[in-house]
DNA sequence: GATGAATGAGATTTCATTCAT
DNA sequence: CATGAATGAAATCTCATTCAT
């Protein structure tokens, strides 16, 4: 009857499965749960989805995507590396403080027996460390940053990104999201910027 | 019947359902798996606790106790703030590449059904940040460390240094445990020391 | 769109259900199946059945009434009781070595709960056995048969059939079908027959 | 509290399976159904068995060795081929028609999605004819049978006791266990005996 | 203390059948 | 006629917890 719920069904699912899985986890995110989350029945879960596992897969599939493309288009609008870095920086606090339910599904578990997290480490965790470990990359070939490990960079960059947006996401407010991008930014740029440039 | 074997059962439990949560969660460590890793029968563990919740509970609360006073114990051994914030690096990348079980309950799992995040997040996590956090405001006062965020400092220390390990314990060896040391030292330092100290 | 395609509905699900429940019996062959085999909806079933149940009965029903219709016919044009016989046995692996999941569905699948086994035997296996004894019982007024137990003789005529009908199709090839025939002819007409005829 | 409650719950589902499996088959009994047979919970199934289909091995490897061994013990009491043959359709009309449901578990179908047909052909079907062609095999070695076909007559020998006997089971009593029995042993022994012997 | 058989609630998955289009 | 999304009941299987021994 009303238009909102005739949406796309398939995409219904695969929100819901989101928000009931921020909870606590693919585990314990129960397909009873999500059929009354998506606001249908159990039995056409399995219409979209061969599994609840294949569902999962799903989600993260095409919120890994998005991410990505997301990601790209904010990021290359910016010329240095330095101003690539402060981008990626910014994107990462914008993406992960709004869409709080991506956030868990994504970053916020080591491991779940229905989505391993080597896998989310392979496929999503670790290409996006890597696509920041370029960008520093870049700015040291370009003489813009200093010769640092890249690697252990990009890596501690994305840790304590993680560290404090989880802070925020259970509500411990020690903090504004501005705060903690600034002391973030000038952890970084402090150890990697030539004092000229 | 044999001595060895009798003692502590309670003991025995405990470490066995550490051992069973590190592969999966608190949630997938099944009573039947526990028992059999402790070699002792499913109903015993309701003689020592409870329920598998109090278990778990009892798990994260003693090994919380046990990892504080080791903390302590290691970082006070330092006597300036500079000191005693390279023993935390030290002594968290030593505590974490050995016992790599309890690294996985304390720190690795956002949420769980069993266990919530919450909680371990503020039996835990938050009282570790705080330590650190501690450390910094010593040192700022002290006139040894700049004046920095030092909340955000700390979560970003306590976020990077947890990001690589995990990328360790997954067997991603992209750096030794030194070269991810020494990379993390000096971010940290860079921004917070004095020149003149 | 095409006629070919067109050509009766009806039939061509007749057929998907044959092919679909010999694999596995009534109960397992499924509507979703069922169609895809048929290469038409799940919905469209139910536009010329009232459930799976009467369709399965249908399916029993009209290749019973092929089968006894090609039956009476090879049969009758034998004139003594012996040519009888021996075209009962000859129709009988002709048709089913032939046809082999109708084999299955009239035969093979004794008792389901979707058609249940009294039901197949007592509207096809039993009014098959009878059809054989009354041959035989013809042969035995005319003196061309000795006087046997007709009625035991035709259901072990038809348990033997089956028998060595199944083996092979199940791939047990220790004979040819041939030598089978022959064994099965030698061992009823040394029993039957009259030494004069 | 009852005596014969206490007795092993193992053999009792065993029993159960039996039972409702010989209603519908394999597919059809459910755990539901044979737990409330076995007068317990469905749960404790899968304290004795890992799987719905590991129990129905069970039942029929258990079932086929109590056959067997009861065959080759009843079997080889005697002495020339004549008796032996004699004594295994004494023997299987004995045992079908007194335990009925493993007649139907053994015997009664071609084919379950649970135990497919192929595996009871493979082991205990084909196994059994080929145990009856051995004696036929002997007396034709030992010139008390004719040079038959040893093959196609074991297999009819077994069709044509299994096909009377369903008759029985479903309630078609066209005849006495004795009056078919009878018949089979005349149709045998008239193509196989030599006169003079 | 210690065992492990037994329970029962609940999870995932399947599938005949219906119904809006 | 025809489709296939949607339902809901039921089936298999899991597991924390209890309890007689």
């Amino acid at each position: 009857m009303q238009e909102t719920i005739m949406i796309d069904m398939r995409e219904r699912i695969i929100e819901a499965a989101i928000t009931v899985a921020a909870r606590w986890g693919f585990t314990q995110a129960t397909t009873k749960e999500i059929a009354r989350e998506a606001g249908c029945s159990e039995g056409i879960i399995y219409h979209y989805f061969t599994s609840k596992h294949e569902l999962f897969l799903a989600v993260i599939r095409e919120n890994a995507e998005e991410f990505f493309s997301q990601l790209k288009l904010e990021v290359n609008a910016g010329e240095t590396a330095g101003e690539r870095l402060e981008r990626i920086i910014d994107f990462h606090f914008h993406y992960f403080t709004g869409k709080i339910h991506i956030f868990q599904i994504l970053f916020g578990k080591t491991g779940d027996a229905i989505v391993p997290f080597p896998y989310v480490l392979k496929t999503i965790i670790l290409p996006y460390q890597r696509f920041i470990e370029r960008v520093i990359v870049q700015g040291i070939h370009s003489d813009e940053f200093h010769q640092l490990n890249s690697n252990v960079l990009s890596s501690s960059l994305l840790g304590m990104m993680q560290f404090n947006i989880i802070k925020l996401h259970f509500g411990v407010k020690d903090n504004t999201v501005d705060e903690i991008k600034n002391t973030v930014k000038y952890l970084i740029f402090k150890s990697l910027v030539n004092k000229k440039s």
